[in-house]
DNA sequence: GAATTTCAATGACCGCCGTCAAGATCCGCC
DNA sequence: GGCGGATCTTGACGGCGGTCATTGAAATTC
């Protein structure tokens, strides 16, 4: 497929200077970041850090997607959130990661070096600033997910899900395409994975695709592919789990 | 009750520096969110902070128990965390909040001004870092509660949700009581708030309860309030619930 | 102390979904 | 092109839990 086996360390090609996260920084802030950026690169199924141990970095995902899981002694898995393009992760200040992080597709990552980061902050109070609000955002949609699972049905939880693709994630890279009659929806994962996600089984997603498929709300282009037919009965489906998550 | 009918502000008895939050502050920083801090006391039911609205103040509390929930369009609710001593809340650097706070149980909350607190943490780095690693706590927190709320059946989220009132709560005032033999947990808050925070219907919640207590795994002091007789079956019985909240 | 309200507990019914099993589809590989 | 594996789909069955209704207990009011 290609010729990635392991994580590819480049010093190179770190263009975070374009990405919204970084916006509005002082030059200087942005210059000292970029010193310690190393891009690396995972392919899917890598895990990127595990469980309990100790990362050495910090990350902001250039491209591709990641997924945030735990898994259980009973060897289920369950993801608690999916990184996509200018997420970051990894706890600055904090020493075990409490959950894998592994990569759902082909990934390319920029990481700081923790210790680096950590010095950095401290002494640049604009970077610091932006990884408060940052993590912030990241509480509010972690937020947004609990509001999601606390929906009954699993067909709620599925309609739930895509309109948080829509919302959450424009423009991100490969999800959307298409207009706002015929919105195209790329779901990166599979549907085991999917299942994980919403707290079901892969049955029963497939179920509940094929249910909103007859209904005429959704059309399945692939698997994995879908174009949202009518937004606002998308929305009804959803119920609870369509709000909750309005954006400033 | 009482005599309140609506928030109290008081200039005074603001005990910051006894807090485990603030452990480790210099002197000059501790001194500095004193001065912006007032005390306000809610009871029971009380809106703190309104969804969607711009609250003029975070909050650290004191003494007693906050809610934060999303009503939903169809009139129910959905928790989304319970907030307890030196818990903080409310978003520096942002605008809306995107829940309702309430008070489950009458409560004091020292107050900061968000003004005069953005102010400060922008010139006070040690109590920036405080502000960020705070938030990295909640975000484990609400990781924590996506994977209780990836537990399938009630019983297991019930179990899981005892489990991390022992954990989390150790000494929060008025929660936990009692020996590792026979430890006595005070839920905080009423069936209906229970079977919304574990997403399902007092009705479940109820028959759950018992069943713990047919099973010898719990004792029913009053309905509010259990002893834990068997903690490793308890831990059995959340299954994945149980699991991955580890902490260092 | 009786009445009203609120909350918890219990039973009956049934629908959603977890489970198991089988078939279909797509993929890489030889 | 044929084969084997992984993934997705579909069906049948049964149990958990959502819903409704009723009873009981506790708190507040008059």
């Amino acid at each position: 497929m290609n010729e990635l086996n392991k994580p590819v360390h480049r010093s190179s090609e770190c263009d975070l200077t374009k990405e919204p996260v970084f916006r509005g920084l002082p030059k200087e802030s942005i210059a000292a970041i970029k010193r310690i950026c190393r891009v690396r690169t995972y392919r899917e199924g890598q895990t990127v850090i595990a469980d309990q141990t100790e990362p050495s970095f910090t990350g902001c995902i250039a491209e591709g997607i990641l997924r945030m899981q735990k898994t259980l002694p009973d060897g289920r898995q369950h993801i608690v959130g999916l990184l996509v393009s200018h997420d970051m992760f990894g706890r600055v200040f904090h020493h075990r990661s409490n959950f894998d992080v592994e990569a759902a597709t082909n990934a390319r990552v920029c990481c700081f070096d923790r210790r680096a980061l950590e010095d950095l902050l401290s002494r640049d109070a604009a970077l610091e600033r932006l990884f408060l609000v940052n993590v912030l955002d990241e509480l509010d949609a972690a937020r947004e997910w609990i509001i999601l699972l606390g929906c009954r049905r699993v067909s709620e939880r599925l309609a739930a899900f895509l309109l948080i693709l829509c919302r959450r994630w424009t423009n991100v890279h490969g999800v959307l395409s298409g207009n706002a009659d015929r919105i195209r929806v790329h779901v990166p994962i599979g549907r085991a994975d999917l299942a994980n996600y919403l707290g079901t089984r892969p049955e029963t997603i497939s179920r509940a695709v094929h249910a909103l498929a007859d209904d005429g709300v959704i059309a399945i282009h692939d698997s994995q592919t879908f174009d949202i037919l009518n937004l606002p009965r998308l929305v009804a489906t959803a119920g609870n789990g369509g709000f909750g998550l309005e954006r400033p």
